[in-house]
DNA sequence: AACTTATCCAACCGCCGCTAC
DNA sequence: AGTAGCGGCGGTTGGATAAGT
């Protein structure tokens, strides 16, 4: 392993700790339940092995398919892929995904890229919620007059979005960009892909709550189009 | 049976953002 | 405003084990 593996008596104190105090103050708990180990890796062994509730063995297929699907989303974010896991870690799905997806993905694409031409029409859009004065105005720190929930603009199409009072659509131009849509499929900006929430939730004088909010956001706009568009 | 190579996964490390002072 | 301490995260490591020769 790639450290000290822990012995049943050191996770017994550390159940019997977290028991008796909960979880959190982390930097207490090594302390608390006569620990030789660091915060961290008292939080870590918990999390990852201790909680209740943990799911082990192979993955299902649909769950496979879950990681593929919120890993073309969110990329890396282990910890928001495992979120929608019931009973998975991040650490359960990163190991997974470098040992088995990674490879067969990475194979798999090499394989597509042989095949067929790139063509970036195909592509199916994106709608994203974001304000026009944030497009192409990042380093300026500009914020967002507002942002809005979307609203179904049809039973076939894609849902259209509310930015600053005119319908407009961000759709995935190509790899890390989005582009900016007028109703007339006119380009009005673009926004790098690594247009991070964070910045969002900053710069909107928090309308938003929290992190989660905008990937949930983000996580059931992609749903609803991968679902309208079967 | 002995050795080598590949794979798995628990644990560690370093960094980041947030908060309190 | 600067800083220390914290929780949390993703990347990496390396020991255990399986598979191959």
């Amino acid at each position: 392993m790639g450290g000290v593996a822990w012995t049943a008596e050191e996770d017994h104190l550390l159940k019997k700790c977290i028991q008796q105090y909960g979880e959190g103050k982390w930097h207490r708990v090594p302390h608390l339940a006569g620990l030789n180990r660091c915060r961290k890796s008292c939080r870590l062994r918990w999390l990852n092995y201790l909680r209740p509730n943990i799911k082990r063995g192979n993955f299902t297929d649909e769950e496979v398919e879950m990681i593929v699907k919120l890993h073309k989303l969110l990329g890396n974010r282990w910890s928001l892929i495992a979120a929608r896991l019931p009973g998975r870690t991040a650490n359960d799905v990163k190991n997974y995904w470098n040992c088995h997806l990674s490879k067969k993905l990475n194979a798999q694409e090499a394989e597509e890229e042989r095949e067929i031409d790139i063509n970036l029409d195909v592509i199916k859009t994106q709608p994203r919620s974001i304000d026009s004065s944030s497009v192409n105005k990042r380093s300026q720190g500009e914020s967002p007059s507002f942002l809005q929930v979307p609203h179904e603009s049809g039973i076939s199409s894609s849902p259209t979005f509310d930015v600053d009072g005119h319908s407009q659509m961000l759709a995935i131009e190509e790899d890390n960009m989005y582009s900016c849509l007028d109703q007339q499929g006119n380009i009005v900006g673009v926004l790098p892909m690594d247009f991070q929430f964070e910045e969002v939730k900053a710069m909107s004088n928090g309308q938003s709550s929290s992190q989660w909010d905008w990937d949930d956001l983000l996580f059931d706009l992609d749903m609803y189009n991968d679902s309208s568009s079967c």
